[in-house]
DNA sequence: ATAGGGTTAG
């Protein structure tokens, strides 16, 4: 009695002063525990009934069993289950039913389904056990089936079926079969049960149908944690950020509602999609206060939070304080490091994962391929792909996804196509990515056959398309089919432009040498024109040497206030080409009284997975002076060749063979010499720059390759430049 | 019944 009415204190006590218990009061007290809390008080008692040569019966197994799946003991649980075969009871039914739901939530399906197999009569609640465990698993169309197969054996399906049911249908976002569902659960009145309610709500949730969520929250008498709990997930899940946090702050302002971890967990998100940091932080304070933070799943909240929110150093804090690591924590802070531009501390982190042995998945993965893009670090990038194809990985979509940028943005845009072709599934994302890369390497014909291939495709063509096959057109200097295809976006896929496509579209023409249309183009635009979409004509203005122009898009660049994207270099530059030395010094005086900054070049080369580094000018590399002597070298042979330094890339107006040394040690010409020297001679060198690449630099690597023989690949911040026999695929419009 | 990390363009 005490039991039932939830008075544990008090049964406790008459059962400890019983010296003389039998298998009753010790199933009792098992009971109440696995039912309540805490679980290994529960299988506590049972090892000490045991100790006690204390036989358990058929009541005692169902309760400890509950007990280990509610704490996911595996172990346990299986030596429990090897007592149940020595007392003969493996047929029993309420046995088994607790058997598989053991085995279900602990991850053993297939045990858990040979036990169901196995049993020859099945009432409705060993069915719900093994539809419960499949829907955990994900397996949507076996959990379906496994409904089918129960009512085609006469049994009817009850409450728990759906709730158990209804979290794999939301998974597989199956939103007709939901609805038939809920249309079945208000026949049979079940939609009036709190849980049924609770299920149904999420599932709608998951399957994007805020509206019918909504509903239903707002029909349901009593709410607890969970519902409220699955309302802000459904609105989190459909994008609805300030949403989900009023309905958060709704839940806080009543009583009676608890917070729990998965609340918390969503209204996190909310904040790091919001980039609210200030509320994250409020959120931070109360969750140290209320012993949150022992949660594994509210740290790794926390920590993509900050990563979000672009606060990189908060994340690596909290992730270097966390006593427990999983692979999401990696995960979380391995992808944080590469959205905010650090991809090289992304590498040291996955390193650092391996060493503490906890075991990449998926999403690590995913997260790492960037790092290796960005770097262009092709070894690295490879290595991964090697594990991925251990793993099995491979052939899933975003995996796939990740490999194409990596090796594209690796020089690699052949591997690309290969890994593209061999994708079983393809998203808008894994078309959007080989057109991208496809359009870094000038090979814009490729994309547009690319991009027709995708139209008999049926998949939903995005912004993203056009801002990718724009840009493929517009480094490979087809002017027209760019033109036409910006009109289609509009008329026929009702794509409303964004600032990226008038970017694009500046770029196509200013660079097609089209500068009056560009300028009339941007008049036209129904949007304020940014300082990207100035920066695309001012680039064009210097490829076709328009500095009148240029420097009228200069005075508007300024007027639009800081900018760090080298468009006063670019300015300046054209000076300089034009011999007008003193203005090219102005602007730089310009640039600095204003504060603004351009990142210093730097150029980089992998090789045996390490990554060298160079700046211009650059002595600390140990093999500094070779370099030095190499290129010094090279001059005297470029020059017989008909080299002359482009010194209007050398700013400073001193003299002419100070100029020329100061071009000589740019730091992509180093990254290339280091690479010549210390790789074979028959592998092609791949140097990396973060800016674009230095007009002296692309006609002197030209030389270099008919002097050396050698392919040199260079990826600068647009696009990648192939160099060989002395020409490169950009046509010079870089 | 509710819950954390991932891929494209700029």
């Amino acid at each position: 009695m005490y039991v039932t009415c939830g008075e544990v204190e008090l049964a406790r006590l008459i059962f400890d002063q019983n010296h003389v218990k039998s298998v009753f009061l010790w199933n009792s007290m098992i009971r109440y525990y696995s039912w309540n809390g805490p679980f290994d008080e529960g299988i506590d008692m049972y090892y000490k009934m045991i100790d006690l040569g204390i036989r358990p019966n058929k009541f005692t197994f169902p309760f400890v069993l509950k007990a280990c799946s509610g704490l996911k003991a595996l172990e346990e649980g299986r030596e429990i289950h090897g007592h149940v075969k020595e007392v003969g009871l493996d047929s029993d039914v309420y046995v088994c039913t607790a058997l598989i739901d053991l085995y279900a939530k602990c991850g053993c399906l297939t045990e858990a389904r040979e036990l169901f197999d196995k049993m020859t009569k099945r009432d409705v609640v060993a069915w719900n056990a093994m539809i419960a465990g499949s829907s955990l698993h994900g397996v949507y169309v076996d959990t379906i089936e496994l409904v089918l197969e129960m009512q085609g054996m006469g049994i009817s399906p009850n409450s728990s079926t759906f709730v158990a049911v209804l979290p794999a249908v939301g998974q597989a976002i199956k939103l007709n079969q939901g609805r038939i569902i809920h249309g079945y659960c208000v026949r049979r009145g079940f939609d009036n049960d709190g849980l049924v309610a609770t299920s149904l709500l999420d599932m709608y949730g998951k399957c994007e149908c805020l509206r019918y969520s909504c509903i239903i929250f707002g029909n349901m008498g009593v709410r607890n944690e969970i519902t409220w709990s699955a309302m802000i997930g459904a609105y989190v899940q459909c994008g609805h950020m300030g949403e989900a946090l009023m309905v958060f702050d709704r839940m806080c302002a009543g009583d009676n509602v608890n917070m729990t971890p998965p609340t918390l967990g969503s209204v996190l998100r909310a904040c790091a999609k919001l980039t609210d940091v200030s509320r994250g932080r409020r959120l931070h304070g109360y969750l140290i206060k209320s012993g949150f933070m022992l949660d594994i799943m509210i740290e790794n909240s926390l920590l993509a939070m900050y990563s979000k929110c672009g606060i990189l150093e908060d994340a690596i804090r909290l992730f270097d304080e966390m006593k427990l690591k999983d692979s999401v924590s990696y995960s979380a802070i391995i992808s944080g490091c590469v959205q905010n531009g650090n991809a090289e501390e992304a590498l040291v982190i996955y390193r650092e994962m391996l060493v503490s042995r906890v075991v990449p998945d998926m999403a690590t993965m995913v997260g790492i391929l960037p790092a290796c893009a960005h770097l262009a670090a092709l070894e690295h990038g490879r290595s991964n792909h090697c594990y991925l194809t251990i793993r099995g990985y491979a052939l899933d979509t975003s995996v796939g996804n990740a490999l194409i940028d990596m090796y594209s943005k690796c020089g690699q845009v052949d591997s690309s196509r290969k890994i593209f072709d061999r994708m079983p599934r393809r998203d808008i994302i894994t078309w959007n990515t080989m057109i991208a890369g496809y359009g870094l390497h000038g090979r814009g014909r490729e994309a547009l056959l690319l991009f027709n291939d995708l139209r008999n495709e049926g998949l939903g063509i995005d912004c993203v398309t056009f801002i990718s096959l724009l840009f493929a057109c517009s480094h490979s200097g087809l002017v027209c089919e760019g033109k036409h295809w910006f009109a289609e976006m509009t008329q026929e896929y009702n794509i409303v432009p964004r600032m990226e496509h008038y970017i694009c579209m500046v770029d196509l023409l200013g660079r097609g040498g089209f500068l009056n249309e560009a300028c009339n183009f941007i008049g036209k635009m129904p949007l304020k024109p940014d300082l990207r979409v100035w920066g695309a004509l001012l680039g064009a203005c210097r490829i076709h040497k328009n500095l009148k122009l240029g420097e009228e898009v200069s005075k508007k660049i300024q007027m639009l206030g800081p900018e760090g994207s080298g468009n006063f270099v670019l300015l300046s530059n054209m000076y300089s080409a034009a011999g007008r030395w003193n203005e090219a010094a102005n602007v730089r005086v310009v640039q600095m009284e204003k504060g603004f900054k351009k990142s210093p070049g730097c150029s980089w080369i992998e090789i045996c997975g390490s990554i060298h580094a160079f700046i211009g000018g650059d002595q600390s590399h140990p093999q500094s002076q070779l370099i030095y002597e190499k290129l010094e070298g090279y001059l005297v042979e470029m020059k017989k060749l008909g080299y002359q330094a482009d010194v209007g890339f050398a700013l400073q107006d001193v003299e002419q063979e100070e100029k020329e040394r100061s071009l000589l040690y740019h730091s992509e010409k180093l990254a290339i010499v280091f690479g010549i020297l210390n790789k074979s001679s028959n592998k092609p060198i791949f140097v990396t720059k973060n800016l674009r690449i230095c007009g002296d630099c692309h006609s002197a690597i030209k030389f270099i390759t008919t002097i050396t023989n050698r392919a040199i690949t260079v990826r600068d911040a647009s696009r990648f430049h192939h160099f060989s026999d002395g020409t490169c695929n950009c046509g010079d419009f870089w």
